[in-house]
DNA sequence: TTGATAGGTAAGTCGTGACTTGCCTATGGT
DNA sequence: ACCATAGGCAAGTCACGACTTACCTATCAA
């Protein structure tokens, strides 16, 4: 649903997951904890990260394929091409005042 | 503040008003009352609405200009040019900014 | 000045979302 | 087989955000 990409969006580790996965693609779970970790200073657990993960995937902005005991994350942009937009009136004016 | 962007279009409701004002710029808060009351069905109370239209002008995606008793409400899309952009891969795709 | 209109301030309720802890499942190496 | 690694599930805590109610301020018209 793109309406949950606003809310999947809303959440700062979310964005700094993102921004990882622009990085490097295909990341794990434990290499995605141990990046915030070290590159961020973001203490979480493990589960933490997870039920990001799952909050993203939700919302279509990262997809995963399982691999064995792995699981590959990777960004979809698609659903982010869409919502900024909403609100931009291309057709008529230049975004001015 | 830019983070504060995402934050602000994670409410419905607030999508909503700038919906509404992507329709008709510099509205009241009564007529974004009156509007999302009887175009979209939303019930909510007066101040419900001022704090939506406060949160939207702290993230900069609302500007308002005072007048008499009046307080207009404008759209701000500068912002939104933004945030999308931010994992969209500039590099190998064009998506211009 | 009085009253109606437009808006602001403040406190309080309530649900949801972020995070943790604890335990369970599954895959792979040795 | 074993055990370590990679991940999932579930319940519980806690803080924040959305919304309400109640009251206060400011502008304009008669």
């Amino acid at each position: 649903m793109a309406e949950d990409v606003f809310k999947a969006l809303a959440d700062p580790t979310r964005r700094r997951i993102l921004d990882e996965l622009v990085e490097r693609d295909g990341q794990t779970l434990f290499e995605i904890c141990a990046r915030l970790v070290t590159k961020h200073g973001l203490g979480l657990s493990r589960q933490a990260i997870s039920q990001h993960l799952a909050v993203l995937e939700s919302a279509g902005l990262v997809v995963s394929r399982r691999q064995g005991r792995y699981k590959f994350h990777d960004l979809n942009t698609e659903p982010l091409e869409r919502i900024a937009t909403r609100w931009l009136r291309t057709d008529t004016s230049e975004s001015a005042q």
